[in-house]
DNA sequence: CGGACAACCTGGCGGC
DNA sequence: TGCCGCCAGGTTGTCC
């Protein structure tokens, strides 16, 4: 489901009911979704945890608490949304961890595929420390990824993809990125002309950013957490528009299988 | 470093 | 209608 734009969504929509409450409990229906940690454990040491700050890295949303970060990785299908104690929501047919909130509230975990993770720990770095930059961050600069780029000999989409490359961008964005920087997937990275290497910094922070404005890619399980949809999906230039014309050239829209993933790109104006 | 593949799970959809 | 196989916004570990 969600990458860096449907991420920061979610962190967006729940910042202002979150930050300044207190966890008072938790229920875990799924234990392995916590790792090596007991469902007691981890609901006796979050309880009575403030939340101070609510923040995202990559693909990972951030619970700065008193003495702790609660770490959620939606992966697949996960989704967090906030419900008053007995409200039912669709969403709850699904239901993995609910967790009581001091304002008689809940913060709710959602998971069709059980992959989301949950981590509760003192060191965020050791859960988000080997991740990329943040690509929308000001810092991350062209130099920077070009510097990132030089020596890499995997093919560009199996980099882009890569979290410790650059943080947040997953298979739709890097295909919608690789489209609009006019880069076939395949490419591989250190044969980048210093013109492309330009192209795609500024289609992948373009592709992201556009994502966030549109309020995320609502394909199938992405909601934010109000249970709107986004709506990145109806702005597609070629992710699951295989066979379809090329929005720039008309050439049908291929899929194929790059770093095992389904890849769609223009063969004509990728090159 | 990098590629391939299996695992972790469940639901939806297209094909027959 | 029903069953089957395939596919899915992700990551991690293993093997070569």
């Amino acid at each position: 489901m969600p990458e860096l734009p449907e991420v920061e969504m979610v962190v967006r929509g729940l910042r202002d009911d979150m930050v300044g409450r207190t966890f008072l409990n938790m229920r875990a229906e799924w234990a392995p979704q916590l790792g090596d940690t007991t469902p007691d454990a981890f609901a006796a040491r979050l309880s009575g945890q403030k939340v101070e700050a609510l923040w995202r890295r990559g693909k990972y949303v951030v619970f700065e608490l008193t003495d702790d970060y609660l770490i959620i990785h939606l992966k697949m299908t996960g989704r967090l949304y906030i419900a008053r104690e007995g409200e039912v929501y669709d969403a709850d047919r699904f239901l993995r961890v609910v967790f009581g909130l001091d304002n008689g509230y809940e913060l709710r975990f959602s998971d069709v595929r059980k992959f989301g993770r949950l981590y509760l720990v003192s060191d965020v770095e050791g859960v988000v420390g080997k991740l990329g930059p943040e690509p929308l961050d000001g810092d991350f600069t062209l130099e920077a990824f070009r510097a990132r780029l030089g020596n890499r000999t995997r093919n560009i989409k199996a980099l882009l993809l890569d979290q410790s490359f650059i943080a947040g961008v997953g298979n739709i964005y890097a295909d919608e990125a690789l489209w609009l920087a006019g880069i076939a997937p395949q490419r591989k990275a250190d044969t980048l002309t210093a013109e492309e290497q330009e192209r795609l910094y500024h289609a992948v922070r373009s592709v992201l950013n556009e994502g966030i404005a549109r309020e995320g890619s609502s394909i199938s399980w992405y909601r934010k957490p109000d249970g709107s949809a986004g709506s990145y999906q109806n702005f597609f230039k070629v992710y699951g528009r295989e066979d379809e014309p090329c929005p720039r050239c008309g050439t049908p829209v291929l899929k194929l299988w790059i770093a095992q993933r389904g890849t769609h790109y223009c063969p004509h104006c990728q090159t």
